[in-house]
DNA sequence: AGGTCAACCCTTTTT
DNA sequence: GGGTTGACCT
């Protein structure tokens, strides 16, 4: 039993407790993923088949890297293991099931943008007041009643929720739900909430398949047990219902998704679930100095609801916790630079001993900027990820719609790209033909003549096309057929074509999909190897899922929610203020706000040994200037742990004789250079204010304009025509226009008026 | 059908 | 400040 070496006793208590229902409450840096690896080892070390072992993680990161470190201790039977998000894994089931609940095993799964896009054809359809019905208001509504379970038929009867849809001006909300239900279930598509929501359909309507992983998971484990859901929440309940070996591990202190549905109560209640319950804590932070881990606690004392710990470590005191203000956001970002510049010289460090944290990405802008200047290599976490660009997505809709042709919106993302002269009309009417025949759109291109007035042959074409990549991926490996698509979808010579900077990198991110593609079909230890396994679960790919230089040396930036789990030797935290963090929209309640610090909890214990904050007095907002506060969270830590630094002083220098009230203080003493607040310059183009018709313009008939003639034209002005070429409907005249110089305009669409004939 | 330009959101956080 | 949408032009 080696690996029990090196534990403390709790530790080592809560990796033998392997049977019933067990909760481990792990503080920060308490060396929460050790004891769940040793657990999971110690499971199979003492008998349990690992087929039997289901582990639900937050990232599929976490569960890669949790495999490699049981595969090191117990050797090739960890391949064995269930091992995996929760959406990953249930896809997977979902997979195996779906006939059962209707669907077909190769279904699409949808992202957010494919949701939005559903969700912004039936808003446009229903014709509804887009500020009432925003597309991100209705998916949240759509999302959160998924995760309660709440299907549309009950949305629809639930007393309560009509009551409130309607006194908020949003009755139609459940014919808009069960319409996007439909248009998902048509398209043989289930976006992220179904994954989980047809899970919990399947396993409460169909015994005999809740018994059958009932006897294959008889040993469960959730990591991150503070961020689930409800709907979560009952899987896992019924999963463990018979074996009642649960083990769910997490930290309530670290809770920041209820945004998005997490249940913080799945944690803090857990108990009265399984009266029987084993309750470990681990209280020990490894990671911090002693002075990071109590300005943590002291600032996560301010939240009331919470399970009692407590944190403690034993590394030296350390540093006091530096507080850095700035009196711009640009000026933010040089002293973070210069003090990573600084620390790194002087300490011998290297870059990728420096972290910086911020609430919201678009924070990252002004340090990316001042790292550039300063010449410090940095990478950026999260944000938009490699599956999400463009140009991937683009490839990837054609893959999915070869294997799922009902798939409406990689066919939207693609019927036209490249351009192949099958415009919005088109489409529209295809839509159309497809609603009123109760057929999918892709039945309706197939015989797009019989359904599709003034159909173009390209319809036909395109049809054609889709269906020999069909027979193509059947008999070819899936980087060979890939390759096929690309090339005969036409995409990669569009991408070629482009010679601009973006275009090639677009043009580079899809030969690095394309080589991913290959390695994957070169890969033993998968049986199947075909371009549908491959995508199976490409939608629930993220960033962190393609780090090809995870070991360059470079400082990181990301937001704080993705910093979760991570360390670094130094962190800075950046931007807390007032409305940004906490943020605005968590000041209307008390949870929310709880929240917020729970997140700024999470950001301190990130640090291992250095922990710089900083604020701005004024920052850019939607490109304007706006002043700030600095946070009420600097107020809640005391005083003793902190040593301000606000060297950077305006010219104008202020007196900061009490420190503690310059946090507080409302109006600072000193007046803020008066930044440059005039009405920003409207940069309207010389095109736009060229002309202002005359009075009483109208255009006129241009059948018989001749060379020479003098004409007006509504935005362009006064001018005279050089040259007419081209036959009837489409004759084009070259003009000559006093304000703006030559242009060349079709008669047919160009609003003239003959003023004259000169000369 | 397709390209260009102004107006319009917008910023929480993401599996 | 930046990306997306819709109107208008060709």
């Amino acid at each position: 039993m080696d690996y029990l070496e090196g534990l403390n006793p709790e530790q080592k208590a809560a990796v033998l407790q392997i049977k019933g229902p067990v909760m481990i409450i792990a503080g920060a840096g308490s060396g929460k993923t050790r004891v769940i690896t040793f657990r999971v080892a110690h499971l199979i070390r003492s008998g349990v088949d690992s087929f039997n072992i289901l582990v639900l993680t937050f990232t599929n990161k976490a569960a890669r890297e949790m495999r490699e470190r049981i595969n090191h201790i117990c050797g090739p039977e960890a391949k064995n293991i269930w091992m995996g998000t929760f959406h990953s894994v249930f896809a997977k089931l979902l997979r195996v099931e779906a006939n059962r609940i209707g669907y077909p095993s190769n279904f699409t799964i949808y992202d957010t943008d494919d949701s939005k896009s559903v969700l912004r054809a039936i808003l446009k359809e229903m014709q509804l007041d887009d500020k009432l019905y925003s597309v991100n208001f209705v998916l949240n509504r759509i999302s959160a009643a998924k995760n309660n379970l709440v299907g549309w038929q009950e949305y629809q009867n639930n007393e309560q929720i009509q009551a409130d849809d309607f006194s908020s001006g949003r009755g139609m909300l459940g014919t808009i739900y069960q319409t996007y239900v439909q248009r998902c279930y048509r398209a043989g598509a289930m976006d992220f909430d179904d994954l989980l929501f047809k899970t919990n359909e399947l396993l409460k309507n169909h015994a005999d398949i809740l018994n059958k992983y009932q006897q294959k998971f008889k040993y469960l484990m959730v990591d991150e047990y503070q961020d689930t859901n409800f709907s979560q929440y009952l899987i896992v309940k019924r999963l463990a219902a018979v074996n009642e070996n649960i083990c769910v591990v997490g930290d309530d202190a670290q809770s920041i998704y209820a945004f998005r549905g997490a249940n913080i109560q799945n944690i803090l209640n857990f108990e009265k679930d399984y009266p029987d319950l084993k309750i470990f804590k681990l209280e020990q932070n490894y990671r911090s100095t002693q002075n990071i881990v109590n300005v943590a606690n002291s600032v996560i004392a301010n939240n009331k609801e919470q399970l009692k710990k407590n944190v403690f470590s034993q590394k030296e005191s350390g540093d006091k916790i530096k507080v850095m203000r700035a009196f711009s956001d640009n000026e933010e970002g040089k002293l973070v630079a210069d003090a990573i510049m600084y620390q790194r010289t002087s300490n011998g460090l290297k870059w990728h001993d420096f972290a910086i944290l911020y609430r919201t990405n678009a924070q990252s802008r002004s340090m990316e900027e001042a790292l550039r200047k300063n010449g410090i290599p940095y990478k950026i976490y999260g944000g938009l990820s490699f599956y999400q660009r463009k140009e991937i997505k683009d490839l990837i809709a054609y893959f999915r719609l070869t294997f799922n042709p009902n798939d409406e919106e990689a066919l939207k993302r693609v019927i036209n790209y490249p351009k192949r002269g099958i415009g919005d009309t088109t489409v529209d009417r295809i839509i159309v033909a497809a609603d009123k025949n109760n057929i999918t759109p892709f039945e309706v291109i197939l015989e797009a003549n019989r359904y599709v007035e003034k159909a173009p042959a390209s319809l036909n074409a395109f049809a054609a096309m889709i269906q020999s990549f069909q027979v193509i991926t059947k008999n070819q490996s899936a980087y060979e057929a890939a390759l096929h698509i690309a090339q005969h979808s036409g995409l990669l010579k569009d991408l070629y074509e482009d010679k601009s900077v973006e275009g090639l990198n677009r043009y580079e991110n899809i030969q690095e999909l394309l080589n991913g593609i290959k390695e994957f079909s070169e890969r033993e230890d998968i049986e199947e190897k075909g371009l549908d396994i491959f995508m199976q679960d490409v939608a629930l790919l993220t960033n962190d899922d393609k780090d090809k230089d995870k070991d360059a040396d470079t400082v990181s930036l990301m937001t704080i929610h993705s910093s979760k789990g991570l360390e670094f030797p130094q962190v800075h935290i950046v931007g807390l203020e007032e409305n940004l963090f906490p943020s605005q929209m968590s000041l209307n309640s008390r949870s929310d706000l709880e929240e917020e610090r729970r997140l700024f909890y999470v950001a301190i214990t990130r640090a291992e040994y250095k922990l710089t904050i900083s604020y701005a007095t004024s920052r850019f907002k939607f490109g304007t200037l706006i002043s700030c506060e600095p946070s009420r969270f600097l107020d809640e830590i005391d005083a003793k742990y902190l040593e301000l630094d606000f060297t950077a002083k305006p010219a104008a220098s202020s007196s900061f004789d009490d420190e503690r009230s310059a946090w507080t203080r409302k109006n600072d003493t000193y007046t803020k250079p008066k930044a440059a607040t005039a009405p920003p310059v409207k940069t309207t183009s010389i095109l736009a204010k060229a002309h202002v018709p005359s009075p009483g313009f109208k255009p006129s008939d241009t059948s018989n304009l001749q060379v020479g003639m003098q004409v007006e034209h509504e935005r362009f002005g006064f001018g005279k025509v050089l040259t007419l070429e081209g036959n009837k409907p489409d004759i084009k005249a070259t003009i000559f226009f006093k304000e703006i110089g030559q242009k060349q305009l079709l008669l047919k669409f160009a609003k003239l008026s003959i003023v004259g004939v000169v000369e």
